[in-house]
DNA sequence: ACTTTATCCGACAATATTAGTCGGATATGC
DNA sequence: GCATATCCGACTAATATTGTCGGATAAAGT
């Protein structure tokens, strides 16, 4: 049904929140799981995702927490999605090598100009057309 | 990970086998489903469906079978998807209402104008462009 | 030093969705 | 009437997503 992950959704309402914070405020996971009802073992690690990929600031120990760390406009949605829910495509013949359909198939140019142009709708849009 | 179902897949191949044909000319499931290697029953109940809906003809008994009926430049891709893998968006938050988060969401507008610019790439697309 | 509270991380379990199967019906050409 | 086609609902299997658990490391407060 061609539909983004909850992982996908959390890590934008998350963000979302931490752009309502002053720049050098921490927001725990948990004050934010609570406010928007997200499991917080799961918000976590999608947490910890971005903190890898440096879209976040992560502080440990008490008092710690998340703060931005990135500059929106910077980051591509394709490659946000992809960083978190790993690649974006409308099939899976594009990654793994073996469909039984390959040598036979009639539809893998069509399908990968359509392909494109979902790719292209994610590429042209950043982090900051979505979080505002 | 955003990707069309099998289904939609195989409703793809079947339709641009059919076009290989002569407009009179029946293909058989079976016909269809071993040039490609597609799961009979499954494929079966593809071409069923896309009958119902009038895209093709269907003709029972011994030497009966598929032939294409709608014109492929009239039909819309969202339509078409949506036929045969339901509805077709970015979220489930816009079908069922019972979101746990649905007041505190702070993602549901920017999320809707995502959705509208996916959506927006297959209404702009009819099945001609796919099959040729 | 110890306790508390936070991030961090892998492995596991539950759930939902998708893919595929089965049994039996109806239609029709021979 | 037999063979072969579509038709259709219900079922099972496979896969992917979602959520949980246990335990680690980091650092602030006492």
């Amino acid at each position: 049904m061609l539909k983004l992950t909850r992982k996908v959704e959390y890590a934008l309402i998350a963000l979302r929140h931490l752009q309502g914070k002053k720049r050098s405020q921490l927001s725990s996971t948990k004050e934010i799981a609570e406010a928007y009802h997200i499991p917080v073992e799961l918000l976590a690690k999608t947490l910890q995702l971005m903190a890898r990929n440096e879209i976040i600031d992560a502080v440990q120990g008490p008092l710690g927490g998340y703060r931005i760390k990135a500059d929106f406009h910077e980051i591509n949605m394709t490659d946000f999605i992809e960083m978190i829910e790993g690649p974006l495509g409308l099939t899976d013949c594009h990654f793994d090598t073996e469909c039984v359909q390959a040598n036979t198939c009639n539809i893998k140019k069509p399908i990968n100009k359509v392909n494109k142009s979902i790719r292209a709708v994610f590429n042209n849009m950043t982090l900051a057309d979505i979080t505002g």
